[in-house]
DNA sequence: TATTATTCCGTAAACGTTTACGTAAATAAA
DNA sequence: TTTATTTACGTAAACGTTTACGGAATAATA
């Protein structure tokens, strides 16, 4: 702990605390040469003013919390990096939490933070989301934004994509490309985010004329290595020659089952992807992706947070969408 | 801010402040039934404790820092998973902050946490890294662990991976696999973990009586675009057969500049990286790499602060080394 | 019974800030 | 000159905990 707190810096400068913390605050109520003096004497004395007595004073933790699924996570890492550079800029510090898809982790998290130890929260939902009545009291009584993983049944700001659309777009674009049967790797499907981007794929379907078939939409299950068998079943068993999948995480085991069945992607089967990857171009074959803003997003959710802060916002309800971006690339090219 | 306070739950129990603080501690001075009716009531009320009144009163924030770079980094959200993980399991909390390779942000933060606002701080240094008085002032006051990107001429815990060997293996399996001329891409030179690299590649060189020709190593520059000049170059005016890049950020713009001067990779040029990427086998080809247990270095840095923590851990100087796991993959097969 | 120990709880101070309120001195206005 | 205003600072309370100290009631011991 800093030795040197107010009180020694006041001893120092022969003032009264107060005038110390005043003219550190800039008052106005402090002449020109207090301050002066004051900040020459902080300065070298190092003087770091203690946060907590700070923020117990002023009910202002100068903190906020990022509640995600997963860090290690190329969406997640970099909404986390647009977060930290906003509320660098402010001063803010940036606390971290991960729920790895529980609700009773993410619970915890929340009715922990009903301390006051951070002046709000941006938080991306857990799958396994089924409580919504700890974030309904969470956030009547602090700042809550939500970013990418929604669920339309809490109120709040909220920072998505345009789920429906991109999913949508993605489906045309693999039936312009040729594929007549195509499969769905679903997640998310507890959220807003997974429903919109199943909703796409549906509608898209049906625009096309493609017939309604729930074999070919597969529900991702609790392992890796569970899914990597319910995506080598639905490869086999349903053969579809295109595949959207709701996330990055089901697309990579779509590889190596391609691999070991020894099917050529785009050839045999054209595949699509909601994902972050920063080389997707590098893989084998490239992958054409549905990319969304991730650090945008980030950057966003926390602007909002801090015009909250400031009173500048005055949408308690208000969704903001950003797009995404299909990029599109070798696995789902179309096949002569 | 959580309108019920302690005196409040005091107040309904007809108790005293102190007795409830004792009682929800567990404190042996408090009757079983008293503690029984005060966390009931707690959890009626739910009281959550004001964590700045209790870190301002007990000198302890329960809170650490994480100081990395970069989040949005294979290795780094690794790292921070593991190292969240811990802090968890202990009900600490996790701050974090990077510093975009900048010494001048790294020490503003690091100079902001002399406020007692953590108990303790893990820190992958900044490469821009020339300022170690700030770091040297800030270990005298708090516990800081270094994790991956340290430096020998500060004093302190470190946990790093065997980068000397594994840079020397990576050249040794480069030279096996029918390399002649192997080039080296440079970075992180500023610190001991860039150093312990470059020796690696260096000593396999000589071990294998190779020439010591410093234009095989190109040294990593200010942006990804100078970085991809520079690799063409390299490729171009040097024709290596081999590289070994000691990050991961140069290793891939070396197959973006392999499609473009249109060299195979293996058969023109083999390459092995240092690298995290989840997905290296996807790649085309898939990559060899020099994977560090970044998830593992996070446990055991948070592991070791823990230790200090509670008196457990008396070797303020200790060098803890993981190993890397060179994995075999295309990018290095020998050709024929 | 008298004395000592134990159990259980309350009082009050302390942690380091910030800020409402007060005030003396200097300045301006009447 | 007197009164009002402004300037610049100090005093003390408050934020919500924790804990040293003390003490009454009860239990144990002599």
């Amino acid at each position: 702990m800093g030795a040197v707190n107010i009180k020694k810096l006041a001893f120092e400068l022969n003032l009264s605390a107060a005038t110390v913390s005043r003219a550190l605050r800039d008052s106005h109520e402090i002449s020109r040469e207090t301050k002066i003096r004051v900040h020459e004497m902080a300065k070298k004395l190092n003087y770091e003013p203690n946060p907590f007595a700070s923020s117990l004073r002023k009910q202002k933790s100068k903190t906020i919390a990022v509640i995600v699924p997963e860090i290690a996570n190329n969406f997640f890492s970099l909404a986390i990096n647009g977060i930290e550079e906003v509320a660098r800029e402010r001063d803010y510090h940036v606390l971290i939490y991960q729920t790895h898809e529980s609700s009773e982790i993410e619970t915890s998290f929340l009715m922990r933070l009903l301390s006051g130890r951070v002046d709000g929260i941006l938080i991306s939902l857990a799958c396994e989301n089924v409580d919504k009545e700890h974030l309904k009291k969470i956030s009547s009584q602090l700042p809550v934004i939500f970013f990418d993983r929604v669920h339309d049944d809490i109120e709040g700001v909220k920072i998505t994509t345009d789920d429906y659309e991109s999913a949508y777009n993605a489906v045309q674009h693999l039936i312009e490309n040729g594929c007549k049967k195509i499969g769905y790797l679903l997640a998310l499907n507890t959220l807003s985010t997974g429903k919109n981007r199943l909703r796409g794929y549906l509608d898209a379907l049906k625009d096309n004329a493609f017939p309604d078939d729930k074999e070919l939409i597969m529900e991702s299950g609790a392992s890796s290595d569970e899914n990597y068998a319910l995506i080598k079943k639905l490869i086999t068993e349903q053969k579809p020659d295109g595949i959207l999948s709701s996330i990055e995480e089901l697309a990579m085991p779509c590889y190596y089952a391609c691999k070991e069945l020894q099917l050529n992607i785009p050839n045999d089967l054209k595949l699509i992807s909601f994902s972050n990857l920063a080389h997707a171009e590098l893989l084998n074959p490239s992958l054409t992706t549905i990319n969304q803003p991730a650090f945008e997003i980030g950057v966003e959710a926390a602007g909002i947070l801090f015009k909250i802060f400031n009173k500048r916002w005055y949408e308690p309800n208000e969704t903001i969408i950003l797009k995404s971006n299909l990029i599109k690339r070798e696995s789902t090219r179309a096949s002569f």
